[in-house]
DNA sequence: TAGTGGTCTAGACCACCAC
DNA sequence: TGGTGGTCTAGACCACTAT
C-alpha cells in the first residue's frame, strides 16, 4: 500500500499485515481505538474506517465494551456428492448432516423445524416446474454444529408429492422424505445443484448467530428429478466463514482425504 | 426494523425496502448525500453509515463525483461437471470457458496469462502429494466476459508432470494441457471440488475490476487425479455477484435447463 | 464551475462489560 | 467505576465528474 494512499487505508493495511504474518495472532485482542488513534495521530473516526475495512474483509470482530479480536476459522466440510445419495445409510438430509458431524468430530443437531405452506415464487416454479403462485410445502431447519449455527435449510415440495408422502406435518418423517418419496414412485434419480454466494440479509445473519458483516454467505440450491419430473428443492444457506461444499466425482482410487485445511 | 434502532440503521431499512420494491430499481441513482442529509435531517456522516451498511450488502456501489446506484446483477453459470469432461470438444479449462459464454450469448477472453514456478505451500502441498516447499508450476489466467473481468485461475502441476508434458511455456499448450497429459498417460479419472466462500483480498478486487465492498468471492479448488496420483489442482476466484457454479449428477431426463434466474 | 462522493477532524454522549 | 466500542454531530478540504 502506497504511502499516498488514505490514511485509514494505510492503518487498515499495517493491522492486516500484523495479523497476516502472526503479529496478531487469531483470538487475540487488537489494540483498542483509542490506543490506535495515539499511535498513528488521528481522529478516532479514522481509526474505525480502518478498522470497518478489516471487518468486512472478515478479519476481525468487534464486540461492544470488549474490545476488537482476530477471527479464527473453523472449517466444516458438506460433502455434495454423496450427502443424500441412496445407497448410503441416511435416510434423509438430516441424518446425512448427522453422520457428518460425527465423521468430523463434531455435535450436529437441528432446532427451529418448520413446515408452512408458500406460495411459489417465479425461481422456485421454474425449478420445480410449477407454475407460479402455486402452493408448495415448504420443510425448514437450522443446523447447528457443537452448538453453532452452521446453516439454514428449506426444502420445496410440490403440493401433489407432499400430499402423497406424508410431508404436510409439522415434525420430522420416519425413515425419512427421500425414502418417503421413493415408496410412492418419486424416486430421485439426478440431481441439479447450483453454488453461488452474497452478502446475508440482516435475518440470515441474525438466525446464523450474529454474522459479521465480513461474512458471505455461500447458498446451495439442489433440485431433484425422478424420471418425470422435478421432486424437490432445497434450498441451504451455508455461513460462509464455517462451511465448504465438497464434490467428490469419478474414480477416485488415488484421492486420500485430508481432514482440515483452511479456505487457501 | 423497530423505531429505537440507530439512526443509520433505519435509513439504510428504509432504502433497503424501497430498492426491494422497486421503487428504486437497478441501475437507478439514490439520493445524493447531501439530499438524505436534509431529509432525514442528520449529519452527512451518518448518511454515510447508512449507505456503508447498503454497500456492504452489494446492494450499491458509488463513484467519486457520479453518484450512487443500486448495482445490477448479472449471472453466468460455470457447469462444473462437465466443464473439462474428456467426451466434449473442450480440450482444455480455455476451451470450455469459450465455449460456456457462447452458449449463453456472451463473448469469452482470457489475459494476463503467466507461468511460474512457486513454491509448494502446506495447503497445495497436500492435496498434489509433494512435500511441502517442493517446486509447482502455476499457470494462470484472468477470465473476461463482454469485456469484464469475472474470474482468477491458477493451475498447479507438480514439476516431474509439468516438464513431461511441455508446460513449462509461457503460452497456451496446443489441443489443451488436459490432453497434453493424457498423452503421457496421466489421464485424469476422477476429481474432487471443493467450494467456500470469503471476502476478496484487495489484491484480488483490484484484479476482478474493483469489487464492490460488498461482494464476496466464489473459491472453488478442483484437483483432479489419475488412477495413480493427483495430477492438478486449478483454484478459481469467482467475482461472487456475477458467477453461479453448477453441477448436473445422474439421470436428469427430466431436466428442463431454465436459462436465466437471479440468486435466490 | 458546480455538484458529487472521499477523507478527516474534534469533539459528544450512550450502551455494554469487567472489575 | 473506568474502559470499551457504538452512535452522532457539524463542520472542513480534497478528488473526481459533468456541464
Amino acid at each position: 500500500m502506497a504511502q499516498s494512499d488514505p490514511l485509514y487505508q494505510r492503518i487498515a493495511s499495517e493491522l492486516r499485515e500484523q495479523i497476516r504474518t502472526g503479529t496478531i495472532k487469531a483470538g487475540d485482542r487488537l489494540p483498542t481505538e483509542v490506543e490506535l488513534r495515539d499511535q498513528y495521530d488521528v481522529s478516532r473516526n479514522t481509526v474505525r474506517l480502518a478498522l470497518a475495512m478489516l471487518q468486512n474483509e472478515g478479519m476481525i470482530s468487534s464486540v461492544q465494551g470488549k474490545g476488537t479480536i482476530v477471527r479464527e476459522q473453523i472449517m466444516l466440510t458438506y460433502h455434495a456428492a454423496w450427502a443424500e445419495s441412496r445407497d448410503r445409510n441416511a435416510s434423509d438430509q438430516t441424518d446425512a448432516f448427522y453422520a457428518e458431524m460425527k465423521a468430523q468430530g463434531r455435535t450436529g443437531e437441528y432446532r427451529d423445524f418448520e413446515m408452512r405452506i408458500k406460495s411459489a415464487s417465479p425461481h422456485l416454479a421454474a425449478r420445480l416446474g410449477v407454475e407460479e403462485g402455486d402452493s408448495l410445502v415448504s420443510r425448514a431447519i437450522s443446523r447447528y454444529a457443537d452448538g453453532e449455527p452452521f446453516s439454514l435449510q428449506d426444502s420445496y415440495y410440490p403440493m401433489d408429492i407432499a400430499q402423497a408422502c406424508g410431508l404436510l406435518t409439522p415434525h420430522d418423517v420416519p425413515g425419512g422424505v427421500i425414502r418417503a418419496m421413493a415408496k410412492k414412485g418419486h424416486e430421485e434419480i439426478g440431481y441439479v445443484d447450483e453454488l453461488t454466494t452474497r452478502m446475508p440479509t440482516p435475518d440470515e445473519a441474525r438466525k446464523l448467530g450474529g454474522l459479521g458483516s465480513g461474512t458471505p454467505v455461500l447458498v446451495y440450491v439442489r433440485t431433484t428429478y425422478s424420471d418425470a419430473r422435478p421432486l424437490r428443492l432445497t434450498l441451504t444457506i451455508f455461513a460462509g466463514d464455517r462451511n465448504r461444499v465438497v464434490y467428490e466425482i469419478g474414480d477416485l482410487q488415488a484421492y486420500v482425504p485430508a481432514e482440515n485445511g483452511a479456505s487457501k
